[in-house]
RNA sequence: GGCGAGAUAGCUCAGUUGGCUAGAGCACGCGGUUCAUACCCGCGGUGUCGAGGGUUCGAAUCCCCCUCUCGCUACCA
């Protein structure tokens, strides 16, 4: 076969915070299926995958999960994504692990690198810190109050961290995603990161941490330990022999990458951040990142509270590794997020697989046995019917390989069950259980057969890069192997007189929807039985190393949490503190009582109430950002606490001339603050 | 608020630079067939192509406007 060159893929390495579900099995399944292909297709391919393994949620993890060390709880995990991707039969070449020595080493040397050529810098990071994701938010940033990314709690921090000067190389990124519009796909995802994040001017990235300890440690400043992005990021050339000083010769084949396979979620790290820590090493940029969607669970979220989550490994017990490779390949559209449910898996499965595919290979295996002992033999009969059936099988790799040219695929796939249903077809045109019936015909009969058979080997060789073990099935039972890609505009490679099996195995058995539906409400049961538990023990572990706060967080039950559950203990909440001022300062400040006559919503703005508030004999125009916490209604009538003389400021187009003074809780839960007696509007508060 | 994507058959979606009776898969109905896993093959849709307006000989496809959905992002005194 042809070498048409090197491929290198990667995958994002995996957060070792848990077990991947089944929208992250994708990412590998689908970078298998790409990388599989491409070795098929004559390229000489690397393909990466690993898992990334420090960060301060695995610290808090580690000890939830009752070990000793983060050490020995991310070698554990790591096990388990590796054992998932094994079971997936999944072909990547290594799997690295940010706590891998060589990764480390090399992330130290980037780091100092940078440093030494003035691109990171020492300063301080204040703000909202989300523990989950290890990142830190304005206060603008929070959705209710907590982490938008994640949902969970935020609290306030201060540290000391350096920062990596990102708007030095914004020009030289921004010129490369012009002149290369393929590197960011799908397109609409370039836009994003053009729009919001390139044009507006980019923001200094955090590069190191000092609040927790698990991370590769900065060599010249031991209190800090490497920021998540540039540590996990630099796996793509860590992993395959990159040296500040002296890369290696593997390094210099296979970078740059040709495909970084991310999540939707990640691409600004991958298309921004990314590129220019490469730029500032001098290194070429990959040639592309694909951000692909993800497989959403029909209508609701998945949460391992509700037991919905699926896991590769539960839908692989329940249909095969082959036919969860198939289903997620197939129902991921290019752009868009997929659907999964148990009822479509059912559907497709019967369908595609059962009915399409393994009914063609068993009836054909039938008919040659039946009627020829199982020897397949060309006898060179042509019918008419014959030559479009050769047509779709000899182009059928033309199509698939300009499907997989664009990534797509779903739609690959779709060409490649094409010649399937062709075959199944080809036997109703021929019929030859009435060629069987006359003799004469047997030479016929024996040529339809050699032409199904062949069809199917074609099929199965285009197959084998996405459901290797089917493909793997097919040619055994055929006595055949699998074709290299390259001939497969060919008809007629089978060897004539093959005997094939005479003992067919079924490839894929139908399912029944009652049952699978069945057996998915015993793992739903069990994973909410799961979950519960390790909750309970999460909660004892932590007590145990006196990180009460972090113990409390964590609500036992099973029942939705409800944070305003009434009797609970109440903790407080602490927030950054503020430098002293005077009193002059304080008495600076006017505050009065305030009635509210008048409240709308501002019409502009999502979040906002504008309200007529009569202080005294006068009346004032405030805007507050608590739409979401009162109705225009309710604000009628309130007696409320109004900072009164401060400079008034227009909000979404509208002016405001105060501030209506609230509370607000760690979830960003506001209240608004009101006189515990009858006060007349205008009282002043001091 | 800004930027972007989308709204097409019961469901999931295709529809390239505007052009013949708007398509595919699934589901459904009817017919055929019996080698096969109650399977396979064929046939079957008068769908307001989200609403309205415009350009054109001609628009799902271009322009304007409206409604809704989604993504990213911001502001929220």
């Amino acid at each position: 076969m042809q070498n048409k060159g090197k491929y290198y893929i990667t995958t994002a390495i995996a957060y070792t915070s848990g077990k991947p579900h089944i929208g992250n099995s994708y990412e590998i399944v689908l970078a298998d299926a790409i990388a599989r292909y491409k070795r098929r297709d004559g390229y000489d391919v690397h393909f990466q995958t690993g898992s990334d393994e420090h960060g301060q949620k695995i610290e808090t993890r580690a000890i939830e999960a009752g070990f000793s060390s983060p050490k020995e709880f991310v070698d554990d995990v790591a096990g388990t994504i590796k054992g998932l991707w094994d079971m997936m039969d999944t072909s990547y070449d290594r799997f690295i692990r940010t706590t891998d020595e060589d990764h480390v080493r090399q992330v130290q040397k980037i780091f100092k690198k940078f440093y030494d050529q003035g691109d990171i810098y020492k300063g301080s990071y204040k703000g909202m810190y989300c523990t989950e994701c290890e990142a830190f938010y304005t206060e603008s940033q929070l959705v209710d109050g907590k982490c938008p990314e994640c949902g969970s709690d935020v609290h306030p921090a201060e540290e000391e961290a350096y920062f990596f000067k990102m708007s030095k190389y914004a020009p030289a990124l921004i010129d490369h995603i012009n002149s290369h519009p393929e590197f960011i796909q799908p397109v609409s995802r370039k836009n994003e990161m053009m729009n919001n994040f390139l044009l507006p001017g980019l923001q200094d990235l955090c590069v190191s941490r000092t609040s927790f300890k698990w991370g590769i440690p900065v060599t010249f400043d031991e209190k800090h330990v490497v920021y998540v992005w540039l540590d996990a990021l630099s796996n793509y050339i860590t992993g395959i022999g990159y040296d500040v000083d002296n890369s290696s010769e593997d390094y210099k084949k296979w970078w740059p990458a040709d495909l970084h396979l991310i999540g939707k979620d990640i691409i600004r790290f991958h298309t921004i951040y990314w590129p220019i820590f490469l730029l500032a090493l001098g290194e070429p940029l990959p040639k592309q990142v694909f951000g692909h969607p993800w497989l959403l669970q029909g209508g609701e979220k998945m949460s391992k509270s509700k037991g919905n989550v699926i896991y590769a490994d539960d839908l692989v017990s329940l249909f095969g590794v082959d036919p969860v490779k198939y289903f997620v390949l197939h129902e991921m559209p290019y752009e868009n997020d997929g659907v999964i449910t148990w009822e479509l898996l059912v559907e497709r499965y019967n369908s595609d697989l059962a009915n399409t595919l393994g009914n063609l290979v068993n009836r054909t295996i039938a008919m040659s046995n039946k009627y020829f002992g199982g020897v397949v033999a060309d006898k060179k009969v042509e019918g008419g019917v014959d030559a479009d059936l050769k047509a779709v099988v000899t182009g059928a790799y033309d199509k698939v390989e300009e499907k997989m040219n664009e990534l797509r695929v779903a739609d690959a796939l779709t060409e490649i069950f094409a010649v399937f249903k062709r075959c199944n077809k080809y036997i109703d045109e021929t019929e030859p259980w009435n060629l069987a019936k006359d003799e004469a015909q047997s030479d016929r009969l024996a040529t339809v057969l050699y032409n199904l058979v062949e069809g199917i080997v074609v099929g199965a060789s285009l197959l084998e890069p996405f459901m290797p073990r089917t493909a793997a099935k097919i040619f055994e039972q055929l006595g055949t192997t699998c074709r290299d890609f390259d001939t497969l505009s060919q008809f007629g490679l089978y060897e004539s007189g093959t005997k094939i099996t005479d003992a067919p195995e079924q490839l894929f058995a139908r399912k029944d929807l009652e049952v699978v539906l069945a057996d998915a409400a015993k793992i739903t049961e069990k994973q909410k039985a799961e979950y519960f538990e390790a909750q309970k023990k999460a909660k004892e572990n932590l007590t145990k190393a006196g990180m009460i706060k972090e113990a409390n967080a964590i609500k036992l039950g099973g029942e939705e949490d409800d944070s305003s559950a009434a009797g609970a203990t109440e903790d407080g909440i602490d927030i950054p503190a503020k430098d002293e001022i005077t009193y002059d300062q304080f008495s600076a400040m006017q505050f009065q009582v305030g009635e509210i006559i008048e409240c709308e919503a501002v019409p502009k703005s999502k979040k906002l109430l504008c309200s007529k508030v009569k202080i005294g004999s006068q009346v004032k125009q405030i805007v507050s950002g608590i739409r979401k916490y009162y109705s225009p209604e309710e604000m009628v009538g309130k007696k409320v606490m109004v900072l009164v003389n401060l400079k008034p400021a227009t909000l979404a187009g509208v002016t405001s001339e105060g501030m209506l003074l609230c509370a607000e809780d760690a979830e960003g839960n506001l209240a608004l603050m009101t006189p515990e007696k009858t006060m007349p509007s205008g009282a002043e508060i001091c």
